[in-house]
DNA sequence: TTTT
DNA sequence: TTTT
């Protein structure tokens, strides 16, 4: 449609090591379990009271995938952004079944480590690429580097990096 | 749990009149069937593609209700402000099933209309007290005297209103 | 930073119609001003007040500067996702001035109008290729075509296009 | 405006222990700088580069002015979602001057700690009711018992609690 | 400087 | 079931 936004940002933790598939033609789809909840206090009991949500993430984003692989652990707390995705299948007996995901795929996806530990299942991290937690947008970081605006002062200049290279890790893709 | 977040947010248009229930104790609670869609040209085919996603919206909150009661009509175009949850029910032959939903709710919950008109369903609009598509958050608008910070000048000060009052339409809710 | 988030969302109008400038190598850098407000009542008077933000935005996507010189026209109404970037510069004596604009670079930028007809400054809109409002993340929209997951139903498959091309317009970027 | 929408989403870290002012009134004001960055490799060396954003937050919220008074200590990593403003300020030379900040105060305003322990500046944590990172909502988290809603089947009750008392650490406030 |  |  015409102007539309579909787009889900969760903080959580991950409920179980991720498992990772491939399709036919190799590429992988990570899925994930994460856990959010809040917390209140009761008004009438003055308990203090949890209630816990579970979420499916699917990722269809080569590089995101890449990073769940080697860092995220069950326990990890990440921060996700994706869109939602309601998936129609057929149960055994042939009934119509429906499953809401969070898809990860393409832009406007983010996996962001948010401990630097992945603390919970053990092990995890190590690589030296990978110093704690770090933010994994499709291609590597979003470029930084910036530039100028402004009115009538300053002037925009936006230097480092050929705007045209894809690889992930790149410096500035657009 | 500590440090989550469970956000999403949409803009996209209502695909039928909303329902609008009531609890036993008289609260109302609003459906809302809402189309988010991304169309994009296909590699190989070079037509252009379009996908449709399909959300349910619950709304619990009270003053949102009635403003959806007023004047969300199917074709509204509108900006929502929820969170997950995953509901459990049993379907006719006992079996679980879950649907996934967007939650409006207390805090942190918006709804903001984007079209000026409600167009789609017919009528809509008119009340002089929403003079077009307007932002609810729940009791009103977030609040927006402001007031200023600064490491050295400039001086704080947020005067207008009584911070505790809560009517909906309130100024400063705190 | 290991983990961290830097995005602003707004909703709002354009206050002018866009420059664009271009860089010494022919990059285009589009900025725009953007007008969010909202109102309340004021709990003293009970009178309705309004108060309007006025933001900078700096464009340096280049897909997103194709469609804000084509469409995006004083008056219009945008949804951008873009991030927070402090600029320092020195005034006229000499002394460090520092400006914040919305910066909309590389990955987790979207624009998209909100409004069918680039209203307020006349013209505008046209194109046969964008039909009324829609959604352009850089090298054209999301892809949507998603695919499955499931703990033991559904199998996942994501067929449309090849996922390595990166054309604007292009099916599906990874 | 009518549909608008300024919001700001930040995961960063705090540079320093927060200030806190109090207005003639009495109400506390929290002043936050924190940081948020993005690394890349740079395309032409090869070099790991990064980039660090400063952010200046200001809290009107009082819930949330305690919960940074007690718990924020100089390192934290903070979720923080608020609206951008810029104020306009004389220097001393008289000139006119604009600092942009982002604002929480009242509704869709939120601080989240994301770390267990205030890292850091030392100190932090230990009360008993604030049992490692959590979500600060103002006025307590945002209620969760739900309820359904469904096309034909389950029954939608959102039982627990009076919907109209607005003590922090309440459970459903609407 | 926008919009309602 | 919406919208363009």
């Amino acid at each position: 449609m015409a102007g539309s936004v579909n787009k889900v940002i969760l903080i959580g933790n991950v409920g179980a090591d991720p498992e990772i598939r491939r399709t036919q033609d190799g590429r992988p789809i990570a899925n994930l379990r994460i856990a959010t909840s809040e917390s209140w206090k009761d008004r009438n009991s003055g308990e203090r009271r949890e209630k816990t949500e579970w979420h499916t993430v699917v990722v269809f984003s080569e590089p995101l995938c890449k990073v769940i692989e080697q860092y995220v652990k069950k326990g990890a707390k990440l921060y996700i952004e994706g869109a939602l995705q309601t998936r129609k299948w057929q149960d055994q007996t042939g009934n119509d079944r429906y499953s809401t995901e969070i898809v990860l795929q393409g832009f406007n996806s983010t996996l962001t480590m948010l401990d630097g530990r992945g603390e919970g299942g053990g092990a995890s991290r190590g690589g030296s690429d990978f110093g704690g937690a770090q933010s994994y947008d499709d291609y590597g970081s979003r470029p930084s580097s910036g530039g100028g605006s402004g009115s009538g002062a300053s002037g925009g200049n936006r230097s480092s990096g050929s705007p045209l290279s894809r690889d992930m890790d790149d410096d500035i893709p657009f």
